[in-house]
DNA sequence: TGCATAAGGTGCGATATCGCACTAAGTGAT
DNA sequence: ATCACTTAGTGCGATATCGCACCTTATGCA
């Protein structure tokens, strides 16, 4: 059983899980009322790397079950957020497309949120958070690459 | 809008993200059908600080809603993994206490993990995940301290 | 002591997550 | 061309999350 003095991983999984709600947080209370943190991770996404994905390859780059994809992209939809069209080289299948409202929403929330980073920077050294990236990309990489391994894989697909 | 190329917080928040998710996978996998990652954060919290907490205060330390622990709680006492009995010092309240089957169960999972994290550490360097410990419990405490300096807080208490 | 206010806990309703199972459509081997 | 198999998407049901409203009990101040 670990201890609280030793470091160990399961410190460093906790911290990253707390972590992980408060900045959750920040981000929510940015968002129009009604979306949560996976509506805005689909339209940050689908900025980054171009829209016209399937839902499909979202649930696959966030790891999460095909079911919750669907009802995220229903709840975008339904704001007009994003626009979901046939895919005309899979007959299974759709790509999703951003909205100029869904483009505005994510720049402003982007914009936002900035603004909240530099007031938090102003009291506090992010140096060191910036530094750990690479070793934090690390270990995503690695922890993504082996989901199975513990027989971990579950429905993500 | 930041990009790719310069590291930012966006990134650093986006990975702790998605580590966080990859690991509860690994913990859920360990658990026994039915429970999920907050039960066993629950009984680890317990185990760690010493059970006869109250509701309150664990809502207040893993900064999720009353009504969210008031669920979490009911779960694990149908299952005999934890009892709630009336808190003598304050008739509003009550307190939470461990049962045997509840702290052999944290511990076996606690076991199960560390098996799992040291098959992870043969194939991967953990050393600089130990290393970044101090910086996230840094962050992590900022991040705590000032929840509502960015017009965050919710209802969260 | 009385009363306004705060704090702990929960019922309820809305939404989210996700496993299971199903349909429709693509793939590949014969 | 056929048929077994795989893959994309979704309906459904079970459970989870969480805001709101409410009740009960405690606290603080006049």
């Amino acid at each position: 059983m670990p201890d609280d003095t030793s470091p160990s991983l399961f410190q460093v999984f906790n911290e990253i899980g707390i972590i992980e709600q408060l900045s959750r947080a920040i981000l929510e209370a940015r968002l129009p009322h009604g979306l949560i943190a996976p509506h805005f991770t689909v339209l940050n996404h689908l900025t980054r790397v171009g829209d016209g994905r399937t839902p499909v390859e979202l649930a696959r780059a966030f790891q999460i079950p095909k079911t919750s994809i669907t009802h995220t992209l229903k709840g975008l939809a339904d704001r007009d957020l994003v626009e979901l069209r046939p895919n005309p080289e899979d007959g299974r299948s759709k790509r999703v497309w951003l909205t100029p409202q869904g483009s505005a929403l994510r720049n402003d929330v982007i914009a936002q949120l900035s603004k909240d980073f530099e007031h938090l920077a102003e009291r506090f050294d992010v140096g060191p958070m910036l530094a750990m990236l690479p070793d934090l990309r690390a270990l995503r990489i690695f922890l993504d690459e082996n989901r199975d391994v513990t027989g971990t894989a579950h429905k993500r697909i």
